[in-house]
DNA sequence: AGAAAGATGCGGATTTTTCCGCATCAGTGG
DNA sequence: CCACTGATGCGGAAAAATCCGCATCTTTCT
């Protein structure tokens, strides 16, 4: 059941898939705004006409804000994330949690500082309670 | 320059990417086993046209075994992996690492074994040797 | 040698995606 | 009241992706 946005995400084409990353990375936006991230951007009319349909797909909602439209995923920001990162550990990681970690923990262009070492030391105590054998 | 290859990846279509993800998760495999894994497949020569297009692209490439190709992916499978994580990183978890390790322990489905928790307590320690100030 | 099985390559039809132009509506200022 | 600005919605053209049929080549088997 939490495999539900994940299939969406799969499901969607490349401009969508761009699109909804934007949304999720800014939070909300206009299609100006979406217009703006985007890479090789198209027209202004292309992008309102892909938000559009990424409404009527049901992936994406629009509120107003007087006159024009703030778009935001439909789906909260962590559902998705945990969602997408599941398949990618199928895909790239054998499955593994631990290879996953691995590989996040090894990229050298951001290194850990002490105070994000204790949080990350905390949850895996926390995660270790929670399973258990061998 | 370890971007290249995600880029490549998002650049990908929808059908592409789900067969560099077939690839990826076997390793290596024929046109006929790719359709196999294919969801929602299509025919025999369909897959087979995909994968030359991607050879083309540059994203796959293939080796004779007798007288089938045999494709796999021409990016390694963990440089892949860690391009592709680093963008869902940006995208989902807002750049911390953090909250997507937290996010991966935190999901309930697979527990941690303790021969899981020893390996990752060890590596989150070498990187904290590594990294280290506040 | 000839037929059959099993692959590939190619060309192009079909479907989907992507994009834009234009009509329209709401708000603002002269 | 009318022109202007800034949005939206819609319809359909243009481009890209997807798919398949058919010709061909190799190997194998009788």
């Amino acid at each position: 059941m939490g495999r539900s946005v994940d299939v969406a995400y799969a499901e969607l084409s490349r401009r969508e898939r761009q699109i909804l990353d934007i949304l999720y990375r800014l939070g909300q936006a206009t299609a100006a705004e979406v217009q703006d991230a985007l890479p090789d951007p198209p027209g202004y009319s292309a992008v309102r006409s892909a938000l559009r349909l990424l409404e009527q797909r049901g992936v994406v909602q629009h509120q107003r804000d007087g006159q024009r439209y703030v778009y935001e995923p439909k789906a909260p920001k962590r559902r998705m994330g945990q969602g997408v990162l599941s398949h990618v550990l199928e895909t790239f990681f054998d499955g593994s949690r631990q290879q996953a970690v691995s590989a996040l923990l090894e990229d050298d262009d951001l290194q850990l500082t002490t105070s994000e070492y204790r949080r990350l030391a905390d949850l895996l105590e926390e995660a270790r309670r929670r399973g258990g054998e061998e």
